[in-house]
DNA sequence: GCCCGGCTACGTACAAACCCTTAACCCCCT
DNA sequence: AGGGGGTTAAGGGTTTGTACGTAGCCGGGC
């Protein structure tokens, strides 16, 4: 149900070019949805899907370049490629920094297009392992009581059940059990591990 | 010695343009260095140099977009800002893909620039102490002799001695030797602590 | 030839961590 | 009133890691 297969996200306000771009996409075999302005797609798109976005600069409304800080705004991450008939130097650079895969001027070779799409598709799906796994520890972090979650950090900090236990004014044999059950709700089965998780899970507090 | 203060190094094959950069940037307590060609400055230039590259496109000989690959070919990574007469949008993406900072047309205003330069630097500061701490601990992991090394990899997997022991066919106590060997020569006090150093050191293999 | 450093191994003693069970107290929800 | 989860604690036993000492083997350098 999350796992949806990746799509190419096509925003032109000119008909005739999502027609036209839809037909070149599918025709290597990638699945097209077009939406004739930002405001649509915005309303249409959320964290679950998969694919890239192709974004026109020049529309009546939101332009490509808002898009692009719209769509971080919402953490949704999916490589974005802008297209523009009449671009500067300015704008690219603007698009650029904001992140953009490429900002491709029109007139373009249809192959150059699909080779940044293509590039823009792995981009995604690699991003999106890494995303998820990070997600399946943050769910398992999230599992713990606070007292877990403040023995585990001394934990990963490298401190001793003793040390620890003096810290919080606990009995040894409490931190032990803390321990333990941190242990088994992150589904850690050395400490090595925990120390891991811990670490890749954003807390990468020396 | 190995810290020197940060230096704007402006390329720029107009001795005017140069002079009148060198001043304006001056003028904000920046340390300046100017070079007339992109071979030029790749002579004088180590990784031992901090602060960050201001260099036009458009040079005879090696242009900046040039330099730029050249640079990261030599692993030298100082932020690095693109100025130009004539850019078009394709240079400009290229560039920003490239890893440039930021690329900018004449005329600029004074103020962007120096905004572009003092975040530049920034980052050059940053990163240089990110790549000092992980050369650090770098230096302590080449201390270990091999076996110590294969040892260590094992331990930070999170396997026991008695594991290990197994695995390479030898006693349990030796394995301990090299335990602790490991953990003097890294100077860590802790599993964990070594498991954070063998993380940050690029060995994030599961 | 000798010494040093790396690799191997053993023993003893102690510290720390792990496992299992039991059990109290509190709070919330049914 | 009872159940569940969180927090606290203990006993008792096993496993694992640490500290310190001793020692043989081998290869490279002075």
């Amino acid at each position: 149900m999350n796992r949806q297969n990746p799509t190419v996200f096509v925003i032109d306000d000119d008909a005739a070019v999502r027609d036209s771009l839809k037909y070149l996409i599918e025709s290597v075999g990638h699945r097209v949805r077009t939406f004739a302005s930002a405001n649509e797609f915005l309303d249409a798109c959320t964290t679950e899907h998969a694919g890239c976005i192709l974004a026109d600069v020049r529309m009546p409304g939101m332009s490509g370049l808002e898009l692009q800080e719209r769509l971080v705004a919402r953490a949704i991450l999916m490589p974005t490629i802008i297209i523009t008939g009449h671009g500067d130097v300015a704008m690219a650079v603007r698009a650029m920094k904001a992140g953009a895969l490429d900002f491709i001027e029109k007139p373009f070779s249809d192959q150059v297009l699909l080779d940044q799409i293509h590039v823009a598709l792995e981009r995604d799906t690699r991003e999106r392992e890494k995303r998820d796994r990070q997600r399946r520890i943050q769910d398992r972090f999230s599992l713990l009581s606070p007292r877990e979650r403040t023995v585990m950090d001394k934990v990963v900090a490298g401190k001793s059940n003793k040390t620890i236990a003096a810290e919080l004014g606990l009995s040894q044999k409490t931190v032990e059990v803390h321990r333990a059950h941190v242990m088994a709700k992150v589904k850690a089965d050395s400490l090595a591990q925990l120390v891991h998780m811990a670490l890749q899970n954003g807390l990468t507090a020396q």
